[in-house]
DNA sequence: GATGGAATAT
DNA sequence: TATATTCCAT
C-alpha cells in the first residue's frame, strides 16, 4: 500500500494479473483495464499464473476465472491469499449463492459475474485499498487467520506447485482462534477430542487437520506438565503460569469490544468474563475442568 | 487409504 | 519456542 500514500495518478499504474483459460476474456479485461491505465499481465494456464506468482510483490490485485482447466482454483486462491495478500477477485459465467459463497470462503474479497461489467473494473482500486488498510508488517490477516509471513526466501524450482505455496506461511495461534480451539476441544470432551473433530467445530476456513493436531499435541503437553507440577505440590510452576497468563490477558486485551457474531463463541466470552469476574485466578483451571476433568485426573493420577 | 499421535525438523 | 512435517501404529 505504501506504494499508493504518496501517488497522485492512483490508481492508474494499478498492477492486475488477469487468470482465465479463454483468450478472449483476457483481451477484454485489457481493453477494459487499459482505460484506467491499470497494467495487466495475462495469463491463460495454471502454471503460467504458479510461475507469474512465484515472485511475490509484482501484483497488486488477482483476477482469476473460478473454472481454470487443471487447477483446483479455490485450492490455489486460498493458498495465494495466504501467500500474497493481495486481493482476489474470482469470476465466472454462473453466479449461484453457493459459489460465491465458496470464493469468499476461500479467501477471494469478491466475485465477478461473467461479462465483466466495466463499472466494476473501474472501481477496482478499492478493494486493494480496502486490503491495504488491513495490512501489517508482520502479519497477514486472512479472514480468521492470522498468517506470518515466512523469512526465508529459499530458490523454489521451476515446477512450483501449490505446495510450494503453501508451505511458505506458517499459522499463528492467536487467542481468539486458541479460544475456538478450546471451545471445541471442551464441546469434545479432552479425552475425545480429536484433530478431525475439532476442525470440524471450529470450522475455521483454510485451518487444516495438521494445524489442529499440532496445536493439539502442545496442548495436552502444557497440561500435562502443569498437571505434574500440581502433583508434585508446586502450586505454580513459573513457565505454565506464564502460559495460562498469556492466553488469558490476550483474549481480554482482544475481543471484549468486538463481540463475535457467532452466538456460540459469544457464549463462551460471556462465560470467560464471568469467570474472571469471580476469580481471575481460577480462570484457567475451571475452564479446562469444564468436561475434561476426567482426562486431568489420569494425567495426575 | 484415513487417522491419530509421538518424534523430529524447521 | 512455536509450528510443520514425518513416521509409525491402528
Amino acid at each position: 500500500m505504501a506504494r499508493f500514500v504518496d501517488n497522485p495518478s492512483f490508481p492508474a499504474g494499478l498492477r492486475v494479473i488477469a487468470i482465465d483459460h479463454d483468450i478472449i476474456v483476457l483481451n477484454t479485461i485489457e481493453d477494459m483495464c487499459n482505460r484506467y491505465h491499470y497494467q495487466v499481465t495475462k495469463c491463460n494456464s495454471a502454471s503460467d499464473a504458479l510461475y507469474l506468482l512465484e515472485r511475490k510483490d509484482c501484483y497488486d490485485v488477482m483476477l482469476i476465472d473460478a473454472h481454470m482447466p487443471n487447477m483446483d482454483v479455490y485450492d490455489f486462491v486460498q493458498n495465494a491469499t495466504l501467500q500474497l495478500n493481495i486481493p482476489v477477485i474470482m469470476m465466472a459465467v454462473d453466479s449461484t449463492k453457493s459459489s460465491i459463497m465458496k470464493s469468499i470462503e476461500y479467501g477471494a474479497c469478491t466475485y465477478w459475474t461473467k461479462p465483466l461489467a466495466e463499472e466494476e473494473v473501474k472501481i477496482m482500486w478499492q478493494h486493494v485499498v480496502r486490503n491495504g488498510s488491513t495490512e501489517n508488517k508482520e502479519y497477514e490477516i486472512v479472514g480468521s487467520l492470522v498468517v506470518q509471513e515466512c523469512r526465508k526466501r529459499g530458490r523454489e524450482d521451476a515446477n512450483a506447485s501449490k505446495e510450494t505455496l503453501a508451505k511458505k506461511t506458517s499459522l499463528s495461534w492467536s487467542p481468539e482462534l486458541h479460544q475456538q480451539f478450546l471451545c471445541a476441544v471442551n464441546q469434545l470432551g479432552l479425552d475425545k477430542a480429536r484433530p478431525k473433530m475439532i476442525l470440524k467445530i471450529m470450522d475455521v476456513p483454510g485451518l487444516r487437520v495438521g494445524h489442529v493436531a499440532s496445536h493439539l499435541q502442545k496442548y495436552r503437553i502444557h497440561l500435562k506438565r502443569s498437571a505434574d507440577e500440581t502433583k508434585r505440590g508446586r502450586t505454580k510452576s513459573k513457565w505454565s503460569d506464564s502460559f495460562q497468563a498469556e492466553w488469558i490477558d490476550k483474549v481480554h486485551s482482544y475481543d471484549f469490544q468486538t463481540k463475535s457474531i457467532d452466538q456460540d463463541r459469544n457464549d463462551n466470552l460471556i462465560q470467560t468474563e464471568l469467570a474472571d469476574q469471580d476469580r481471575n485466578d481460577d480462570f484457567l483451571a475451571e475452564w479446562i475442568d469444564c468436561g475434561t476433568g476426567s482426562y486431568l485426573h489420569n494425567l495426575m493420577a
